[in-house]
RNA sequence: GCCUCGGUGGCGGAAUUGGUAGACGCGCUGGAUUCAAAAUCCAGUGAUAGCAAUAUCGUGUGGGUUCGAUUCCCACCCGAGGUACCA
């Protein structure tokens, strides 16, 4: 009988589908596992081969722990808010809730196709309005909450309040905005509603602020640093500006300390944890005052704050730097440096943020005209703004140290600008000395001859003692940016009152469902597209969202025109899932007390400062006001590599409609141009037929042919759709199974590498399926045949390596290994004849997390009624394994010669007499004695000599 | 620039603690079967030299530690990902 895996695969995918076979129940008295992958954003391209990785790999896990007794949880959704489905809005003015839906049909179509043991019963889409009702919800908890640094948790904003009224703010340890001003618990009182809430707004875990953006005014959006290229929107090359645009922001900050400290406790990879420690960036220092001179007689004094990690270089200032866009830069230019710098800061206002932070060959600046005052020696320090200085970093402005810093120098040296030393027995004419650890202090008054530690200390001790600066600990990260000025994303429950103060709009009306626009544009004001919507007010009296005529700021008000970011429905759906369907809370107690947490997440590494920060984040906040139980949400985090495609390239001659094939070009000019790989037969020659119906530009092509043919050039690259270069996993399916495509993901090598894609190899892994199904079909006419016989002890040891190994290497998510391992293993069950039960049933469990189709199969046709994904995973028993005599390996100065069978227990003196003693080690010696022979029994013999 | 990961045959990769480099699979070559093909099976396959036994070289490059290095250390080259509004 043949392996008729289409037959087979479509059979049990309805039989799981119909008996809910992976529906996950609670409570339970099994002990539970929650195996997640990062859910994705379904695009209009569908599913390519690269995105099921992490899921195929997910899904094994998650089979392997059912086999271990677990009641597993593998649920799976879509983020289905994003920017590709507004931008196909705005192209074709399709509602994106309609592409949303068309393109989660085809997804969940593949999905089914490749044999998941999803609980779809739980499915969640972001987009959807029971799902960001609770999306609404946290915001709303996060806008009534302030962080308390005494208890070091997030409260409710009465216990705030009730500390106002009862003593002021100067008591009260919160996280808050920088500009906040004190005053006592009678000034309270005394306030104005309306100047309690601005007060308020100081303390909220979500706030409005005013935020630096890459503004393009001809788009009339702002743009990610990714969209902007020199300075132009990479679509259409616009001009682009950063631009102080007031939002939402999240008060991500007060938990920098936690976040930090959170990493310990969790199984997450390093280079993970790398990534979010110096996103996080926690460095202790001094903020040092450095108070400026009038720029005019008679003129104002400002306070320049600077954060330093080295106070004890504080006697080498020399100058000190702003970013352009620093506050108090008007201020602080004089008259006769007005055209300089304000030319300066248009120019710096162009650049990119990385592009600024990656270029450190160029040094620009401009000198202010002002000076400050240095906080110690009372010296006049040069006021410059550069742009090496970021504006959102720290405070915006750096005190100079150029003997100690290699920016400083290279700054100082360009402008000819002097540079102190102050290092004791350090040469600094080439370069800064930055080495911390090494440093005693010179030339610095009181701090001499005092290394980094203690000299700092004395800095610190004397700016407090002047009220000039104190010891502080910086942290590089910064308040997450939460509006969007797009249409397809939460809408804030949010309006407005006549004081532009933002208000929430009542709990019970969740959701807050996003309105119908004409054009999904931003308004031709530079509105947010919400603007378009003429339905988007809110009155207070009855509730419920009104038309924009309406609005009169008494009853009726203005709703917020932005839009949430597309992280904020990613940040709480792994709660989510545990309770999908509750009505009353994002999560009910005995679902989030069952479920507890993930045991196992995969998902891509690029996610490691964006989702994976900010989940954390609010899963720490619902902590902190008791509506989830663990503070991490995730034990264990997999990272999965990507799927490169090799793209196809042809060579336009430059100026002309002419190709060359690959081996014509020579040294003419010529534009690599992608074409779709499925034009390209395996010889790398294309189809020009196919071409020419392609895409209109080749129509008309002329093409210079190589032996007759065009060749293409290879490129290994991201598989995207962008390069023509994807692989559809629906005709990999249809003509090899989805068994197949599960074990060929697998067996492209690790799973946390990225690695090129591609298909040819597929007949290995189903040449082993085909092998498989014949091991179970020796009867007459290959007919399916077991014995009930004993197995014998060869067919034993085969059987239980291979439990060993499938079992150390899904444990040790070395999933490439595994299939090897179950490739040797029927190849050697072959080659002995194995037909029987001992070794053939527990062979189909081993394989049945990566097989699932062909081991449900064969299940049934060992006798059994129920499903194979419940079965016992086989017990390993070394007794099987026992051996007594080692092919040791004999080498020769490191070099292995030959091998020699030797008993296992034989002494170390007893090896080297026998090796000692083999007619080939005297030919290699060639009559040498030896210097040394190192035997390291049961592993190797080294002569040398 | 900075942070992180990676570099092994024609290709994907293996080598679990410093101990036989190239498991397993693809591809390729030769053979069996077949009228022929598909499918299947058998043998070979890092490079160079040699009829062969065998020898030399060989894990990005250059150095080092060691009886022994793909593995540890130092310096460098190349590629990929992230770098705060792509998801």
């Amino acid at each position: 009988m043949q392996y008729n895996f289409r037959e087979i695969e479509s059979r049990w995918q309805r039989f799981w589908a119909e008996n809910q076979t992976f529906r996950a129940e609670h409570p339970n008295e099994k002990p539970k596992f929650y195996a997640l992958t990062m859910f994705p954003y379904p695009s209009g391209a569908g599913l390519h081969v690269g995105h099921p990785l992490g899921y195929i790999a997910c899904d094994i896990y998650a089979r392997y722990k059912r086999h271990q007794g677990f009641n597993v949880l593998q649920p799976m959704g879509y983020d289905s808010f994003g920017l590709p489905a507004e931008q196909y809005a705005i192209q074709t003015g399709q509602h994106p809730a309609i592409t949303t839906r068309t393109n989660i049909a085809r997804y969940r179509e593949q999905l089914d196709q490749l044999g998941f043991s999803y609980d779809w019963s739980r499915q969640v889409r972001t987009s959807d309005p029971e799902y960001y009702h609770w999306t609404q919800w946290v915001f709303m908890q996060l806008f009534d909450s302030w962080y308390n640094r005494d208890s070091d948790k997030a409260e409710h904003l009465t216990t705030l309040i009730s500390a106002f009224e009862a003593g002021g703010n100067t008591a009260v340890n919160a996280a808050c905005d920088e500009d906040t001003p004190a005053f006592t618990a009678a000034e309270w009182q005394a306030m104005s509603e309306a100047e309690q809430q601005r007060i308020l707004l100081k303390y909220r875990l979500t706030y409005l602020a005013d935020t630096e953006v890459n503004w393009c005014p001809e788009l009339g959006t702002v743009l990610a640093n990714d969209e902007v290229v020199n300075g132009v929107s990479e679509r259409g090359g616009y001009p682009v500006i950063r631009k102080k645009m007031t939002q939402w922001s999240m008060r991500i900050t007060a938990y920098a300390q936690r976040l930090l400290d959170g990493l310990d406790t969790i199984d997450w990879p390093q280079p993970l944890k790398d990534a979010q420690t110096n996103w996080i960036g926690r460095s202790k220092g001094a903020s040092v005052t450095f108070r400026s001179k009038p720029v005019k007689p008679g003129g104002e004094r400002y306070d320049l704050e600077v954060f330093t990690t080295r106070p004890d270089t504080i006697y080498g200032v020399s100058f000190m730097t702003l970013a352009p866009e620093h506050d108090l830069v008007p201020e602080l230019t004089t008259e006769a440096q007005r055209e300089a710098v304000e030319a300066y800061v248009e120019a710096s206002a162009r650049r990119s943020e990385r592009e600024r932070m990656a270029d450190v060959k160029s040094i620009s600046g401009v000198f202010t005209g002002a000076y400050a005052e240095h906080p110690l020696t009372g010296e006049d320090i040069p006021i410059w703004i550069g742009d090496y200085v970021l504006a959102g970093y720290g405070t915006g402005a750096v005190m100079a140290v150029p003997c100690g810093d290699q920016r400083d120098y290279d700054f100082a040296k360009h402008f000819d600008l002097p540079i102190p030393n102050i290092f004791e027995g350090v040469s600094i004419e080439e370069e800064a000395y930055a080495d911390k650890a090494g440093t005693v202090i010179a030339n610095s008054d009181f701090i001499n001859g005092m290394g980094y530690k203690e000299a700092s200390n004395a800095v610190i001790e004397a700016l407090e003692a002047k009220g000039l600066g104190k010891g502080t600990i910086n942290y590089r990260l910064r308040d997450a940016v939460f509006s969007r000025q797009r249409y397809w994303g939460e809408p804030f429950p949010v309006y407005y009152d006549a004081e532009g103060l933002p208000h929430l709009i009542p709990e019970d009306c969740l959701p807050l469902e996003l309105p119908e626009v004409e054009k999904y544009l931003p308004t031709e004001t530079g509105e947010p597209p919400l603007g378009n919507a003429t339905h988007w007010a809110w009155d207070a009296e009855t509730l419920s969202v009104t038309a924009n005529d309406r609005i009169d700021h008494k009853t009726v008000f203005p709703l917020e025109l932005n839009t949430m970011p597309g992280w904020a429905g990613s940040s709480q759906y792994f709660n989510r899932y545990m309770d999908p369907d509750n009505s009353a809370a994002l999560v009910g107690d005995q679902a989030i007390g069952y479920w507890q947490d993930v045991d196992l997440y995969i998902g891509g590494s690029e996610h490691a400062t964006g989702h994976l920060l900010y989940s954390r984040f609010w899963q720490y906040f619902m902590y902190d006001r008791g509506w989830v139980p663990v503070e991490e949400y995730a034990k264990k985090l997999i990272n999965q590599g990507m799927i490169l495609g090799t793209s196809a390239v042809v060579y336009r001659k430059s100026g002309t409609n002419t190709y060359l094939s690959k081996g014509l070009i020579g040294d003419q000019q010529v534009e690599e141009l992608r074409v779709d790989v499925n034009l390209i037969n395996a010889s790398d020659e294309l189809d020009l037929e196919a071409l020419r119906k392609w895409q209109p530009q080749y129509a008309d092509a002329e093409f210079e042919l190589e032996d007759g043919a065009y060749v293409v050039g290879r490129e290994v690259e991201k598989m995207s759709k962008r390069w023509y270069n994807v692989v559809n996993p629906d005709q990999i399916c249809e003509e090899y199974g989805a068994d197949s495509l599960r074990l060929y993901e697998m067996f492209l090598g690790p799973l946390e590498q990225s690695k090129p894609w591609n298909t040819a190899g597929l007949s290995g892994v189903h040449n082993f399926l085909k092998k498989l199904w014949k091991l179970y079909h020796q009867g007459a006419d290959r007919s399916f045949e077991v014995l009930d016989d004993k197995a014998s002890a060869e067919n034993m040891k085969t059987l239980h390596k291979t439990i060993k190994k499938v079992q150390d290497d899904i444990e040790g998510f070395s999933f490439n290994t595994t299939v090897s391992s179950l490739m040797i293993c029927v190849n050697e069950l072959t080659s002995q004849g194995c037909r029987q039960r001992d070794v053939l049933e527990p062979l189909a469990i081993l394989l049945s997390p990566y097989a699932p189709h062909i081991a449900e199969e064969l299940w049934k046709k060992l006798g059994h009624t129920d499903s194979i994904a419940f079965a016992a995973f086989p017990q390993f028993e070394e007794k099987y394994l026992v051996e007594q005599s080692k092919e040791y390996p004999i080498s020769f100065n490191g070099k292995m010669r030959f091998t020699l069978e030797l008993p296992l227990d034989l002494s170390r003196e007893e090896i080297e007499a026998q090796v000692m003693a083999d007619a080939r080690t005297q030919k290699q010696l060639d009559g040498r004695t030896p210097k040394k022979v190192i035997v390291v029994p049961g592993k190797i013999v080294n002569i040398v000599g």
